[in-house]
RNA sequence: GUGAUUGUAGCUCAGUUGGUUAGAGCGCUGGAUUGUGGUUCCAGAGGUCGCCGGUUCGAAACCGGUCUUUCACCCCA
């Protein structure tokens, strides 16, 4: 007996109608990525473990999807080690591959591999699934889309403000209003480094970024939990809360953090970007979040966070700057900088928000029917020449009961059928039927072409 | 990884304190209508009640385990 199919779980089936409007999204953000003069690559849904390991934080080791080793791979271990049943250090004997986690950890690979064919400061976009072995729930899934973009190869803060322009750009034309929150890891490492916990800064960042979710006090508390001094959480205060327009918290910023270099580097940074986009024609509002700290331990410099302004999601969009990604594999001094956009999150906001258009260029726009060989033979060079003019056309395979003939235009919400029996056949005409007025007209096969053309 | 939650027809869901043959709507198939779909009417097909085990004379229902769904935490797109 046929055992009932199922999916893994986090992972999803695609059917037509989810599959034009993902391509929507995927079309549209890869327009605007060539635009500005990004090109695609791709790489292997697997990676050797050993360039993922250690890239994520000791969280993201353990959402590592692992690939068993090929062959009898439990034979080569010795007895004691399988008497210790440790998963954690037996899984490096019997797992050398793991499903990529993001985009750009691969990339960064990418690059110091292909270091001479590539024409720096490269510009490259990259669209493909990545897997987390997380508890799935609201907005995320296993396997996901992430469309990347990334500059590598380049200290420019244009950049960063080239960047934002691209967020600007995709949301204007997936008609979505968003926020981006913009903040520099070195502020918070000068914040850090300012209030003494300059070590700890790993733990201060994610209890802030918690600051709008579970408030004030439960953020001094966690702050309390991981060790921070009370005197440092005190002088943290006023930092966190900073608010105002984004020059006022530069301005304060200044003030706070004017004993630290890094710090007052970070700063000059924002300013920098802010300058630009005072000089551009950027709609989306670009707020400094200091509370925006990301979890990927690899950022240096810029940090990124794109939300819905209609619903409350997580994230859309992030990313930031990492100085040396590249340096784990051995290419010293490369910096990049690069954003990603969550596809499935973004489908579910259009999908809720009813932002998806109406028209497709995708389905058929005319359907034959068939009435049988005869017919089937006056029809076939007429649909070569529709589908020459680049008309979406079909014919049905076999000439069945009309009634299910055009069902299925119906339920493929295809406009027009033609219909051909015997009679169109002894004029040599054809008749065009409109699927949503009923309306029915004769035509010679040189008016067809011209009319659905 | 922690704590909850869900599972009955292709889909959305009913199903009384444990009691004979598990239902509805939508969809599907056929017919009313042999060259006209989307509306209407008539008929029909379709179920190991997620899976495994237990309690019971008897389980879709109660208990245990497991998988799955959804949600919160952790973390993140």
């Amino acid at each position: 007996m046929a055992q009932k199919p199922s999916i893994p779980k986090g992972t999803r089936d695609f059917s037509p109608v989810e599959m034009v409007k993902r391509n929507y999204i995927f079309d549209t953000i890869k327009k605007v990525f060539q635009l500005y003069g990004f090109m695609p690559i791709e790489t292997p849904s697997m990676e050797n473990l050993s360039t993922l390991m250690g890239k994520y934080g000791e969280e993201g080791d353990k959402l590592l999807f692992k690939v068993l080793n090929s062959g009898d791979f439990l034979s080569k271990i010795d007895e004691t080690q399988l008497r210790e049943r440790n998963s954690i250090k037996l899984t490096t004997k019997i797992s050398e591959k793991g499903l990529r986690y993001d985009l750009t950890v691969p990339f960064a690979r990418y690059v110091v591999q292909h270091r001479n064919e590539i024409n720096f400061p490269f510009k490259r976009y990259q669209i493909q699934p990545v897997w987390r072995a997380d508890r799935p729930q609201k907005g995320r899934y296993r396997e996901f889309y992430q469309c990347d973009v990334d500059v590598i190869g380049s200290n420019s803060l244009l950049n960063e403000v080239e960047l934002i322009q691209i967020v600007d750009e995709v949301y204007k034309r997936l008609q979505l209003n968003v926020i981006i929150k913009l903040n520099n890891r070195k502020i918070l490492a000068g914040i850090a480094e300012v209030i003494g916990e300059a070590d700890k800064i790993i733990d201060i960042t994610v209890a802030i970024d918690k600051l709008d979710k579970i408030g004030l006090d439960n953020v001094n508390k966690e702050l309390v939990d991981k060790g921070i001094a009370q005197e440092a959480i005190d002088t943290l205060q006023p930092i966190i809360l900073l608010s105002g327009t984004n020059q006022d918290k530069l301005a304060k910023l200044k003030e706070l953090l004017a004993s630290s270099e890094i710090g007052r580097k970070g700063i000059e940074e924002l300013e920098i970007v802010f300058n630009y986009l005072n000089h551009l024609n950027v709609n989306t509002e670009v707020e400094l979040d200091l509370t925006l700290a990301r979890g990927l331990n690899y950022y240096t410099g810029a940090i990124f966070e794109v939300k819905s302004k209609d619903m409350e999601f997580g994230s859309i969009t992030g990313g930031g700057r990492y100085d040396d990604l590249t340096g784990i594999f051995g290419l010293k001094d490369v910096s990049g900088v690069g954003i990603s956009f969550g596809a499935d999150r973004i489908y579910d906001v259009l999908e809720q928000m009813n932002k998806f258009p109406e028209e497709t260029e995708a389905t058929t726009k005319v359907l034959f029917i068939n009435f049988g060989e005869k017919e089937e033979s006056f029809c076939l060079p007429i649909l070569a020449k529709l589908r020459a003019n680049g008309i979406n056309a079909e014919i049905f395979p076999a000439s069945q009961k009309m009634k299910k003939q055009m069902t299925y235009a119906n339920n493929k919400n295809i406009p027009y059928v033609i219909l051909v029996g015997e009679s169109e056949l002894e004029e040599g005409m054809l008749s065009l039927k409109d699927m949503e007025t009923g309306e029915q007209e004769k035509l010679s096969p040189e008016q067809l072409v011209e009319k659905l053309t």
